[in-house]
DNA sequence: GCTTTCATTGGCAAAAATACCAAATATATA
DNA sequence: TATATATTTGGTATTTTTGCCAATGAAAGC
């Protein structure tokens, strides 16, 4: 079964950029890229206190970014859309691509 | 000629991605995927003030994520990269994916 | 039960982002 | 040159976001 994307409008999407926009949540979607983690591991990945950890994590899931799992006294989040590696290498490339553009004489 | 994108720290990234974070800007990034248009019009099309609209734009430029040419009294602007398409289609993927997806119990 | 560990929530001060006004700049045209 | 139009910049009040502390909740082991 596929999924067909409805379009949403700029007000929605911006829920769920802004939930993108922050070094340590990027460094947290950057991570899970290459698996589940717990909270735990995340905030010394982190290096920020647990409760701003946990905050950037709530966050994040109510967006739709991310989705969690408790197994015993442990929370396990993963990335709840594939996509994002595709995501961060357009992102990677907007910067590299910036280099090579000519720039605009005006401004 | 090939550009090879290097890979950007969390950092780096969040400026990109915060460049998009606001309605108005993502608004102006939709918009200009049919087309350069100058400030004037984008002004209209977003109904804010022109000042504001003006340092929207400013940084997005800085970002990376836009262009801008001035012909005559005008100024006109452009995507600089043209991978958003499949970028807001990943976006609006996410929000739609979301009712599909199992919640969490235990969160 | 009590204690420990893991995680979340409430509260609040500090920092960042936003939006408008006023003023400045630039270009075209009379 | 003076005037009108388009855009940007400086300043600032307002709103939003962030990050930590203290307190709370939840599961596992003693």
């Amino acid at each position: 079964m596929d999924i067909k994307a409805s379009r949403l409008s700029a007000k929605d999407r911006s829920v769920i950029v802004k939930a993108m926009a922050h070094p340590t949540r990027l460094l947290v979607m950057d991570v899970l890229t290459q698996g589940e983690k717990c909270v735990n591991e995340l905030t010394n990945l982190a290096g920020c206190d647990v409760t701003t950890l946990s905050k950037h994590l709530a966050l994040m899931r109510r967006a739709g970014l991310l989705q969690c799992e408790k197994r015993g006294v442990n929370v396990f989040y993963q990335i709840a859309c594939p996509c994002f590696l595709e995501f961060f290498r357009c992102i990677d490339l907007i910067q590299t691509n910036q280099i090579h553009l000519k720039r605009c004489e005006a401004c």
